[in-house]
DNA sequence: TGTATAACCTGATCGC
DNA sequence: TGCGATCAGGTTATAC
């Protein structure tokens, strides 16, 4: 299932495979993956025919490739793909068959020098998607603004609008354990933040890339339980937790990501080996590689979270007082 | 204003 | 064998 780590594999393909080339063709086999194209399918295809990709950049799971048509000009758009529970963007020969499933076809130029002599330069860029929770569409670059979730300090410049909203992601290096805990022990208003912690780092408006699994695997390394009220967490809490997101998700980008099934690939189709280093997720009635205690599976938030029971205690009703909601 | 939840979607799996 | 129910989960809209 595509987190941060897995759109970032996908994001260096796009980069190495797909930058600088041009699209001839569009093809959308399922309007379904463009339904947030503002204007519908013509507008998305009437945007990208000539479009020259530029360098592809990702924050949290949304990764863009911004795009020009004249070569003079400076980027004002980018074509937004995130890739929601089963998508896949694959570079393939067009002589290959289409693959179940596929959504949306671009059909790319031979590229610039830099893919001259590249004799397996794939020619067609096709978005295949399962579940259709993921899909593609084009949005103007805007600059990403202070007091914006993600906004002053980032190395992103230029962000679609439509991603506006997206929080730094784990990876930014411009965290520090301060800010942390800040976001996520504070509402913006100040006000503390009383809702579990899992869901805290669930929201991308908080901290971006996170998804059910590594937020399981980080909640593990700190031992925390996923209800705990975010406002009770320490500052040495918080810093563990942030190491332990950052730990797991680049220990995840090191093995090419988390695979289950078919459901994630990178561009060339092949799967990540991530999952065989997991230490909570999907380990139900296991033993818990830190304590020897029995992995348990519990419902939350219409899905699932692993805990060890023994290590990750469920934290104690606590009265709300007055002390608590000082700012 | 902040939080919680339903809806979207398809294939695999399970029980009857 | 076939059918229906359930489950997986990221994002957004809606309800509270």
């Amino acid at each position: 299932m595509p987190e941060l780590p897995e759109a970032e594999v996908v994001r260096r393909g796009l980069d190495r495979w797909v930058s600088g080339r041009r699209v001839e063709t569009v093809d959308i086999v399922d309007a379904r993956s463009v339904r947030r194209q503002e204007g519908g399918p013509a507008a998305f295809e009437s945007a990208l025919l000539g479009a020259r990709f530029a360098a592809a950049a990702r924050r949290g799971k949304f990764l863009w490739l911004p795009f020009v048509r004249d070569a003079a000009a400076e980027p004002r758009d980018a074509v937004v793909t995130h890739l929601g529970m089963s998508g896949q963007v694959l570079l393939q020969d067009p002589a290959m068959p289409d693959p179940r499933h596929l959504k949306i076809r671009l059909t790319l130029d031979g590229g610039p020098a830099r893919h001259e002599g590249t004799s397996d330069l794939p020619g067609e860029l096709r978005f295949v998607d399962q579940r259709i929770f993921g899909g593609m569409f084009v949005s103007p670059l805007v600059p990403t603004l202070d007091g914006a979730p993600g906004g002053a300090g980032t190395d992103l410049p230029l962000i679609p609008a439509a991603a506006g909203h997206i929080a730094r992601d784990v990876l930014d290096p411009l965290w520090d354990p301060s800010t942390f805990h800040r976001a996520l022990t504070r509402l913006p208003s100040g006000r503390p933040r009383t809702t579990g912690v899992k869901r805290v780092i669930l929201d991308q408006a908080v901290i971006s890339g996170v998804g059910n699994i590594y937020a399981d695997e980080a909640l593990w390394y700190a031992s925390l339980h996923y209800d705990r009220p975010a406002s009770t967490l320490t500052r040495t809490h918080s810093g563990i937790l942030l190491e332990a997101l950052i730990d797991v998700m680049r220990r995840s980008l090191e093995e090419g990501g988390t695979s289950f099934d078919s459901l994630y690939v990178n561009v060339n189709g092949e799967s990540g080996y991530f999952a065989r280093s997991l230490q909570a997720y999907g380990r139900e009635g296991r033993d818990c590689l830190r304590c020897g205690g029995r992995i348990v599976r519990e419902p939350f938030m219409g899905r699932s979270s692993y805990r060890c029971p023994r290590c990750q205690r469920r934290p104690r009703l606590k009265k709300f007082t007055a002390a608590d909601a000082r700012v």
